[in-house]
DNA sequence: GGATTTGAACTGACCAGTCAGTCTAAAAGT
DNA sequence: ACTTTTAGACTGACTGGTCAGTTCAAATCC
């Protein structure tokens, strides 16, 4: 079969039309799945749900995604791409400890701005036995990394003593900023993000004894 | 509702949680209950799963539970109670530093033991819109306060900088401590408890600066 | 002999995924 | 111009299956 596309030869193709109306529902679908997931799990959100939410029909949804797991697939990809992208960028030009406060302070913006994909992402991360457990978890590692990658800097520069456990101070950032951010978020969101990151800027800046 | 205990009144205090064989027909119940809820998720778990892993029929399910949810939070009470016990325990007797480290310990301990608990915990904590939501946050909150007690404490006794924000600093010493230990059993389950127990017992002891 | 467990059948709601058909805008035909 | 064709995007009723929860008589345990 394949489409058997007419080529639409024609000037700059204008086929972008149809495609961006496409990835506006693809957004959509996202934005209703990512909520609905986050607060009732995968298995109880149900697909008649997420189209309802999305303002479209249910066909619509596999139309556009091969399953319910797939779109749910896609999302976190898409969401840990904004994630790491977010990291990387804000550790970008400073060196050491100011990188990781940076970055935590990212940190905390991104799970401020995409709350639900927070939740969603620690819901399912250490699940076993899941479809999309192999995907999360590379992109969490990758995730996880840019972290890792910025105390191997801060050791080589001395600011941190060489025999540090990087790869598990790496853990407990993240692990730190990820629990700090959602209890902000569920019990203090009045608190602002500079107290909030000023009081975990504290914390990493600590000194490692001996 | 409300399990009507038949009062077996009988020799020595047998009162305490009904016939031991009941309670021992619910201690499966909570084993295959945990472990194919942490794999799964609650709503992807069937009552009939959980009955034939723990090899016991579905009405016996049903005679010792009202319901699959009613046997999902006595499960998470169960599993709280002992992690909360298990905390204050280890903190007795210690003070300051010290105890904040033996109730690290204490953490990873528990989490390593029960490593389904842990998954479902973090799984559903800061989910919204569940039914026993509230049940699992004060359970939660009683177990990072004491978490919170000992950094007054350390607080107290000049250990740690008088204007620390006790309250955030208990979530990230709970968020590292969880995160760590849920990362050392995903991906190097091969190191020892004393090994990642050391990395973390260095970060925790850190001395703030200023 | 009462408490507990068994096992199997049953019901009724609920839900993922399907499919035949509609709509629309733009390309092709005349 | 203006009609016809094409195809991508979307629709929603429908299907086949699944599962929580019920029921109960018979077996087993203490």
């Amino acid at each position: 079969m394949t489409a058997h596309t007419p080529a639409p030869v024609a000037r700059h193709n204008v086929a972008m039309t149809t495609s961006s109306r496409r990835s506006a529902t693809r957004q959509k679908l996202y934005e209703a799945a990512v909520t609905l997931i986050a607060e009732q799990g995968f298995s109880a959100t149900t697909v008649d749900e997420i189209a309802e939410r999305a303002g479209v029909a249910k066909g619509t949804v596999y139309y556009n995604f091969a399953s319910k797991s797939d779109l749910f697939e896609e999302l976190l990809r898409h969401g840990i791409g904004l994630l790491t992208v977010a990291l990387r960028e804000a550790g970008e030009g400073l060196s050491g400890l100011e990188s990781l406060d940076a970055m935590a302070r990212a940190g905390l913006e991104f799970i401020r701005t995409y709350p639900s994909f927070a939740q969603l992402f620690v819901a399912e991360t250490w699940r076993t036995n899941r479809a999309w457990h192999d995907t999360l978890r590379l992109m969490r590692e990758e995730t996880v990394s840019v972290v890792a990658a910025v105390l191997a800097e801060a050791v080589a520069a001395g600011e941190l003593p060489s025999d540090l456990d990087v790869q598990l101070t790496a853990s407990a950032v993240f692990g730190m900023v990820l629990v700090v951010a959602l209890d902000w978020l569920a019990f203090q969101p009045e608190r602002s993000l500079d107290d909030i990151h000023g009081g975990l800027s504290r914390l990493l800046r600590a000194r490692m004894p001996a």
